[in-house]
DNA sequence: GTCTATATCCAGATAGAC
DNA sequence: GTCTATCTGGATATAGAC
């Protein structure tokens, strides 16, 4: 049996995987918390008991969303070349925007209302800015300006793709080429 | 003295003009009829005699927006080499999307409820990809995988400037390294 | 064209009984 | 914790007089 508070745990999990049913199935993060509860089986207030408010609720889906994405850059494999894992890490970070678009647009641009994470919430992120930076030290890439060059250029093509052709592959298929440029540029010297 | 039309148009131009200082101000898109009304010393309802709806607006600033691109990408200078003419251009954008970050959410990022460029307002936006692959061609860039990767690589530039440190320089301020990588990239067989 | 008045609809959030 | 009822506040858009 749950305790108390597992089983509160378990609700609030309940709700936020149904904000994100409901926002992909909408493709865009407004929806109500009518619909919220509705999907849940309880009545609006009731949601209350769980979350002081909706951005209380758009804060674990940021918070949700970048474990998420901490967890998928993790599983990248990093036995190969350096060019071999960079381009494993290029290719797992643009299907990650590519398959959720509304989870993209939580995570990485800033759009809703009124919203801004809690610092709980962003230190997720920035465990992921670490792990990159770590994995970058180990390739031997150490320069700051490398690794505003790749986030610029790895998300660049995750943005195009969902903004411009959600859904195809013309930008996201590019990735093999941009990482070569990019090892080119961060290894010349090497060669 | 102007005629009946062109009071028409230029009260439009006034009306998207307080648009844009509304949405500018408050750092949204999501600014109301009753403010714009406000703005421009009328009631709310007598902005229906300009503007069908409020997506309508949109629709105009829209197009307006995709006006000054166009304008901004005419003028950049292309009379030095072609890595000067690609770095004048990849700045030449970065400054426009971040001078003006309402206007990059509403050219570049897709996320107003239930907003859609009418074709009209589109096509304006077409002239500016069709006036890029122009001037890449005479610079020698006929692959279109190139000018994906170059429309990635700056856009993702200006748009990590946004999302992560609006105001500031981090991004911006590597577009020469940027330039160089894709020039190198681009540019390796000739040398 | 512009106005006042209003229709219509919806949102997030709270009060208080059970 | 959950419910019903309600508060409070907004939005876009329309009707119809002037």
């Amino acid at each position: 049996m749950l305790g108390k508070d597992a089983r509160h745990e378990q609700a609030q999990r309940e709700i936020i995987a149904a904000c994100w049913r409901l926002a992909r199935d909408e493709g865009r993060l407004g929806f109500s918390l009518k619909e919220v509860a509705a999907a849940v089986g309880v009545q609006a207030p009731s949601l209350y008991s769980y979350f002081a408010s909706k951005n209380a609720i758009y804060d674990a889906m940021f918070a949700d969303g970048n474990r998420a994405f901490l967890e998928r850059m993790r599983t990248v494999p990093t036995s190969g070349s350096p060019r071999d894992t960079l381009l494993a890490a290029a290719a797992a970070f643009i299907e990650f925007c590519v398959e959720d678009p509304v989870r993209h647009q939580l995570l990485f641009e800033r759009t809703i209302a009124g919203f801004e994470p809690s610092p709980a919430a962003y230190a997720i992120a920035g465990d992921v800015i670490e792990l990159m930076r770590d994995e970058f030290a180990k390739l031997g890439i150490h320069d700051p300006a490398h690794l505003d060059i790749w986030t610029a250029l790895v998300s660049g093509l995750a943005a195009q793709q969902l903004a411009n052709e959600p859904g195809g592959s013309r930008w996201s298929g590019r990735v093999a080429a941009s990482v070569e440029m990019f090892a080119d540029f961060v290894f010349k010297e090497e060669s």
